[in-house]
RNA sequence: UGCGGCAUCGCCAAGCGGUAAGGCAACGGACUCUGACUCCGUCAUUACCUAGGUUCGAAUCCUAGUGCCGCAGCCA
């Protein structure tokens, strides 16, 4: 673990040098209002290993302070979710923002109390106007800053038992009006909604702000390190500020980190939602979306996911990272623990012309070449054969190592054979293909020590299984997302950079016969070609993880 | 514009005044019944955004620039 050490653990580690006792506790602050993804799965490694690291606990908290932005949906599948890439439960447990409504309430009438808050009529574009165009400049003064504590009191408390509609009053922060850092300026600390909460129904009519909210949850709950993205570098002074003045003893403190940005993807929440909701993808659970939901039925193994996260380490600077270093991530695990299987992409017929009508033979075949300890299954060899039409060359290029006329190539696990005809169709393609076994070489090794370089994937034409193949490509042709063109409004044109060949689906792939029985979730090497997971959405179909390097270049 | 942040190999990223880690990618080669894996090698030397300065010594300290990102919701 100490090989991803970075800046936050430096600041642990001061931390509990000057408080040894220090019990150190983190948190996943989520908002339900979508589902988790790539950056999400950064956020959780940082809080999670440090949690991890120095013997701490980590929480689950939904940050649900805006009703008329979150939903059940998304509470439940961040839940999943996030215990699906740890492996686990939250250690520290699974808390609500909202839960915290009353204390919230309870504070902001002791800031009342205390002359820090005041209840101010602007109206949201007085608000605005009075904080001025120029931030140079300093805020006008609310008129309203100076009231009385029983006057803010009384109107708090009306404001609470809705008496008072939206937008007519809010409680801001006497903090200070000319401080240039405009998180300052008398910040708004609740507002007035009148919306259905997902969890508090119709209790509340008032909501408190996220920097009033968030500081005050991290502190109840014992937070130790509240690390956040970069974007709330700003609102460090604020959240400092109600930590300092609520008056709890033991306080949190936040620090900030860049998020993950990856080629050729966005985890832009609101494009994320436009692709589903435009079904330009298959719903939230599209394999080609960067949300863990849909990497999870792609096949993406959550340890990947945080070895990905994890090896692209944890700085301040923006970054782009190379989705390659995903696929390097699972191919790593998985060229270690998937059997190996085989699947014939697109079925090109052999038959074996010295051998009978009805021959059959059954090879062992290892589940793992460099593991024996998983095992063999048995592959039965008869007169007829498919092959990859990618290991057939009409026309060999130089170095074509695979099948082509008069050329010997080994079908993987049986015997070394000779291609002696080609039957084509009318139009030039090929139909079947005729050889001759060397039926001494039964075990792969020619007797006279001949060198064979190509061997190539091979399946039974008498018990292959029919099955429907994913190809999954990026889902965008541009690199960095981010230099997509704008339109007039700054709305990034995502659209204008599909990939058309993002998923190709090959129909009537042929597989061996022990695939048959694979559950939903198994996930493969189909030999030479690639990683394969077993669909959970359709019926017999496997989608591919991510393809095997290929370094045959024609 | 104001405030905040960041600038080290194609992409991430260590480095915390003592002479540029590592990963991904790429490129050679060995091995191979997966053109996979594995292994070996190459891959920052008027070098660490630029220009000055301090120092025996600077990516690291100072000064002045430049560039990029974020924020400027009664969103989080």
């Amino acid at each position: 673990m100490d090989e991803f050490r970075n800046f936050i653990y430096d600041i642990v580690d001061e931390d509990l040098r000057k408080n040894p006792d220090l019990k150190i506790h983190t948190r996943f602050p989520p908002e339900p209002n979508g589902y988790l993804h790539l950056g999400s799965a950064k956020a959780i490694m940082i809080n999670y290993d440090v949690a991890k690291k120095y013997g701490g606990v980590f929480n689950l908290r939904y940050d649900d302070t805006n009703p008329t932005r979150e939903d059940t949906e998304y509470v439940d599948s961040i839940y999943k979710d996030i215990c699906w890439l740890i492996g686990e439960e939250p250690s520290g447990g699974v808390f609500y923002g909202s839960d915290y409504f009353d204390l919230c309430f309870e504070y902001a009438v002791k800031l009342i109390k205390d002359g820090k808050a005041y209840v101010c009529d602007l109206s949201k574009e007085d608000v605005i106007e009075y904080k001025g165009t120029d931030r140079a400049e300093a805020s006008r003064v609310s008129p309203y800053r100076d009231r009385t504590v029983e006057e803010n009191l009384d109107l708090f408390y009306r404001m609470k038992n809705g008496e008072f509609p939206e937008g007519s009053h809010t409680l801001r922060a006497k903090i200070d009006p000319s401080n240039p850092n405009t998180y300052l300026r008398d910040p708004i600390i609740y507002r007035i909604k009148y919306a259905h909460h997902h969890r508090q129904g119709d209790k509340w009519c008032i909501y408190p702000m996220y920097d009033f909210a968030h500081p005050i949850q991290d502190a109840t709950e014992g937070i130790t390190h509240s690390l956040c993205s970069l974007e709330f570098e700003n609102h460090r002074p604020l959240y400092e500020w109600v930590v300092d003045n609520i008056g709890i003893e033991k306080k949190p403190k936040q620090r900030e980190f860049a998020r993950i940005n990856v080629t050729y993807t966005t985890v832009s929440k609101r494009y994320l939602r436009q692709l589903v909701e435009q079904k330009i993808v298959d719903g939230w659970d599209d394999p080609r979306l960067p949300t863990l939901f849909a990497l999870r039925r792609r096949g993406f193994t959550p340890s990947s996911i945080m070895s990905f996260v994890r090896s692209a380490g944890v700085s301040k600077s923006n970054n782009l990272v190379d989705i390659r270093m995903l696929e390097a991530c699972l191919r790593d695990e998985l060229n270690e623990n998937a059997p190996r299987r085989v699947c014939i992409l697109h079925p090109v017929k052999v038959v074996i012309d010295n051998l009978p009508e009805g021959y059959e033979e059954t090879f062992e075949l290892p589940n793992h070449p460099q593991h024996p300890e998983m095992g063999t299954r048995k592959v039965k060899f008869t007169r007829e054969l498919y092959i990859d039409e990618d290991d057939f060359a009409l026309d060999p290029p130089p170095k074509f190592f695979r099948m082509k006329k008069d050329g010997e190539v080994r079908l993987m696990g049986a015997y070394i054979v000779k291609c002696s005809e080609i039957v084509q169709n009318g139009d030039g393609s090929v139909k079947e293909l005729h050889c001759t076994a060397d039926l001494e070489s039964g075990n792969g090794n020619p007797v006279d020590g001949r060198k064979i370089k190509g061997t190539i994937h091979w399946l039974s034409a008498n018990d292959a299984l029919d099955t429907t193949v994913k190809l999954y490509d990026r889902l965008f042709t541009l690199e960095d997302l981010s230099q997509a063109e704008t339109d007039e409004n700054g709305n990034a044109l995502y659209f204008n950079y599909l990939n058309p060949e993002s998923l190709i689906t090959v129909e009537h792939a042929k597989i061996e016969p022990s695939l048959g029985t694979a559950q939903v979730g198994d996930r493969f090497q189909f030999v030479r070609t690639g990683y394969f997971c077993k669909d959970s959405k359709y019926e017999n179909t496997f989608n591919r993880i991510v393809s095997l390097k290929d370094s045959f270049k024609c």
